[in-house]
DNA sequence: TTTCTCTATGTCACCGGTGACAGACAACGG
DNA sequence: CCGTTGTCTGTCACCGGTGACATAGAGAAA
């Protein structure tokens, strides 16, 4: 790889010419602009971006931290943040928290060390205080998930709201027993998904019962398992709430296997197919190119605008969409 | 943000002495380490990754270039790649080429530019020789697709055997007119599958109808009308070959909604409920995880040793999985 | 002609960490 | 007491592009 320096050697130049002819400077003569896009293209030259932005200070990186990229909600979430950065020729640098919440400093440190004006991160732990340093000159976007012990901009679906809609629409179809699916409460949006379900079954007057919750879904074969646990219980539920896209897919072949279809069910995270399933799967909408969007956007708006006052906390709404699952076997229409 | 000069002025040493500290260095006594270590807590020092790198010339981090992150596809792959590099300390910066050709080369080198040591992508254009300038300092990686005109490694699905598989196997179960439903020969992969779609009919001794094969499913509403369209035939298919996931993820619902689950099918390239569908959807088992994680090992390979000679070509195999949706009405067991 | 403006190019320091190298001092063997 | 070896710390240049500033010539204005 060719430098700047050698370009110019090669153009007969300086360097600070080469660089003004990358620049489309107007000072620059047509023959020395002609002999310098000669050398660069016969050098295949490439600027160093390292160079450039490491002198200003700050490089147009900003970085992305999900607990994993793998997954669906959170691949098309950065896809979307990355969509939105690419229009404005930033870079995006992607890092797998994982589940741990010991790892998250570590990931997050990663990318600050390489001085990336902005990051839009999903908490694990349970504080964030240690990123306050960093705030003066990065700017933060918590996603998904609320932050704690610190003050920052964040972007999530209204868990409790969705949670509260998807269990009152069970009720409402006449279901009364009906159970909770999730992975576990170390996890925000469970926990708060958890709230809404147990403030729809109070708001409807109905006892909780605690044996009507699973929060051991962290896999697929945890997910089967735990259905099957519900429905072998002496008093099984009619329903089930499965407070996220990953568990319902891991429960819908379980209750196919166990030929129990007539249970009604609402996944909170819409999927694929989720519509194609018999019966159609009555989910949550919860959008997570639309929470990409609105975060890189955000992100943007506070490096364009430092001073600008704005909310702290916006919340997207989630939408049911009503597609059959939530009726029991002899239920009444949905709508 | 603190540099290592202000830490070394709290400290009174010199930001050699700290950089010292940092790498752990044998020589620096005890006393100093100290200091030093204090004043790093103290100022929340962390180390400028960019001006470390920026001298050595390289930096740890690697590229991943795909047509798109959204796609689970490609996020299960590039989460794999980010789990081995991790492993290693490397950071991995992420690009969507999207899937227009002219943009593949912007989109590359906005990932040289950036001084990556390693560059694993999925081609989309016709032609990559452009990367031969950078292969003598960034080692490049092919996944998905082979490249054209440049020699390089490549990880790639044996798709003329997977396609070749799949339609042998729906052939076994007695249909004679098996369609063909993919996007568009642009992509190479979605070519060598109607080769090895053509290849299979062939062996077989059936006279090959270029109605039975549609090229538009590039969307779901188009995947959705391709198979409308061809359901719709004087003659239409008795069974179809889905030529990637997403096609099959489109057609899936057409199906149902036309009522005809009896149309036989095998998917190439497994999804999530595949299983929990009526009938349960055959696929050919394109694992995403196993391509990332065997082309990010053969990337550290090369850097660990530039001159080990190796196979440039790896080609993964794609397991058949048969589920039930390959036979028709009334036809046979699945083998 | 002088002065000023505009154009076109060059020089140089600097961003922050680190490799190469240079001391300085202590301990130790002869 | 000197030479040697080992330990500890500092100085300085450098990576590659760029901002601040200088300079030089051309033409215009005074």
């Amino acid at each position: 790889m060719s430098t700047m320096r050698q370009v110019a050697e090669r153009a007969g130049v300086s360097a600070k010419t080469v660089s003004r002819v990358m620049h489309d400077d107007r000072y620059v003569s047509a023959d020395v602009r002609q002999r310098v896009e000669r050398a660069i293209a016969e050098l295949g030259y490439v600027p160093n971006v390292l160079a450039r932005t490491f002198r200003s200070g700050r490089d147009a990186v900003i970085g992305v931290a999900v607990p994993s990229i793998s997954d669906p909600f959170f691949a098309a979430l950065t896809g979307e943040v990355e969509r939105v950065a690419r229009a404005r020729g930033v870079a995006v640098l992607v890092t797998s928290i994982g589940t741990d919440p010991a790892h998250e400093q570590a990931a997050v440190h990663a990318l600050l060390g390489r001085q990336v004006t902005g990051l839009i991160m999903a908490p694990v732990a349970a504080d964030q205080s240690y990123l306050r340093p960093c705030q003066d000159r990065t700017v933060i976007v918590f996603i998904d998930r609320p932050p704690a012990r610190i003050v920052a901009d964040s972007v999530v679906e209204d868990d409790l709201g969705g949670a509260h809609a998807a269990t009152t629409h069970l009720l409402r179809h006449g279901h009364r027993r009906v159970g909770f699916v999730g992975d576990t409460l170390a996890i925000a949006t469970t926990a708060r998904r958890l709230e809404g379900y147990r403030a729809a079954l109070a708001d409807a007057g109905i006892d909780p019962d605690p044996g009507l919750v699973a929060l051991t879904a962290a896999s697929d074969e945890d997910s089967a398992k735990a259905l099957v646990d519900l429905l072998s219980l002496p008093e099984p539920p009619t329903a089930l709430f499965s407070s996220n896209a990953r568990t319902s897919i891991g429960i819908i072949p379980a209750l196919q296997a166990a030929g129990r279809t007539d249970v009604g069910l609402v996944s909170f995270g819409d999927f694929p197919l989720a519509a194609a399933l018999q019966p159609p799967v009555t989910v949550i909408d919860q959008d997570p190119a639309s929470v990409g969007r609105t975060a890189a956007t955000r992100l943007f708006e506070r490096l364009d605008h430092p001073n600008r006052r704005l909310k702290r906390r916006i919340v997207l709404p989630v939408p049911l969409i009503s597609r059959g699952s939530c009726r029991g076997r002899p239920g009444p229409d949905c709508g």
